[in-house]
DNA sequence: CAAGGTACCGGATAGTCGATCCGTTTCCTG
DNA sequence: CAGGAAACGGATCGACTATCCGGTACCTTG
């Protein structure tokens, strides 16, 4: 059974209204401008973090690709340099990105089935830049994702500012050996 | 002219229930456990970030009697580290601290020169540290600060794991300088 | 193409929460 | 102890979220 063509119609809509959100997402808003009724917003989305999602998922491809493009590269250090910088520019350049990374809970199976495979393919990417010796070994998958969402924190409490500069520090303090100090 | 007693009383009332508040403060809840009027803790505290910051005092000055003990340490670096790693341990005990930190306007003029304080002697030891040559030498405190304040949200999304992790790596990729990679 | 069934739509409204305002109470001073 | 000022309490208003159901538009079947 295809979906109806009414309810495609005020999907797309409300996926439009959505992304030129500013701010905070508030369903009854996303209603106003899209112009349809707070109830198919609310049929469509039922909580804003299924709307948050919905409007993450085609950066969420965008980071799979990535990984796997740095998976693919044949210098690890070059790979996981890649995957950090880009990652990070992909995570600032789409505020609801971060929210569903960190998210535990899932509402589509597509973008749980996206994040297992980003997962996935970054662990490979850190396993090869350890196994290589340029990294400190005690880099794990999960450190470096809660690492990159410091980083972007910290970009923009600083108003945009210092990006690069963050980024430099952070990969330079990975390459270091921890007893190497 | 000193403060009615009974003014005196309710605002210790409401700061004790302020501070066994769980997560984001709510001022008519933090009223009804308090045992006060909803309009006696608007009076005293007109905005959430009003309480926040008189929550967030005792430990601020902590934050800038650590920024004078690290200004006396004789080695820049040991200074710079001090500073570093106590700061984001007080901020992460103190969860209202760090708004307080970046907020850009202050109710209190007493958090405000706190803040002014707070700002020079870090300010300070930062320049010495740039100048021994330990850190990189495009180090600015507003930098840091935002770095610091990176970690701390670091560490919050992941649950309290890796703090002295993602210190090790800051700290390390400050000491790095920025062209001899 | 008409008609019936169904999936979808819209928005009134109930419920929740933040913030204000003012009649009442408590405190301090002379 | 009395008068006045300062502080208190909570009813209430406005803003917002989320639900529910009568009405509407779509699609299918004959």
């Amino acid at each position: 059974m295809s979906p109806r063509s009414d309810a495609v119609r005020s999907r797309e809509r409300i996926l439009d209204a959505a992304r030129n959100e500013p701010g905070e997402l508030r369903l009854n808003e996303v209603a106003r401008r899209a112009g349809v009724g707070v109830g198919t917003v609310y049929r469509h989305f039922p909580t804003v973090h299924a709307l948050t999602e919905a409007l993450a998922t085609g950066d969420l491809e965008r980071y799979r690709d990535l990984a796997r493009r740095a998976a693919a590269e044949p210098d690890p250090a070059a790979a996981l340099e890649l995957l950090v910088r880009e990652g990070l520019a992909l995570q600032l350049s789409d505020g609801s990105l971060q929210a569903v990374l960190l998210a535990s809970e899932d509402a589509s199976a597509e973008v749980q089935a996206l994040k297992r495979e980003l997962g996935e393919v970054t662990a490979a990417v850190v396993d090869a830049a350890r196994r290589a010796g340029v990294v400190r070994d005690d880099l794990t998958m999960d450190a470096l994702r809660h690492l990159v969402c410091g980083v972007e924190y910290a970009v923009r409490v600083g108003g945009g500012e210092g990006r690069d500069f963050f980024l430099d520090v952070v990969l330079a303090g990975l390459r270091s050996r921890p007893l190497a100090e």
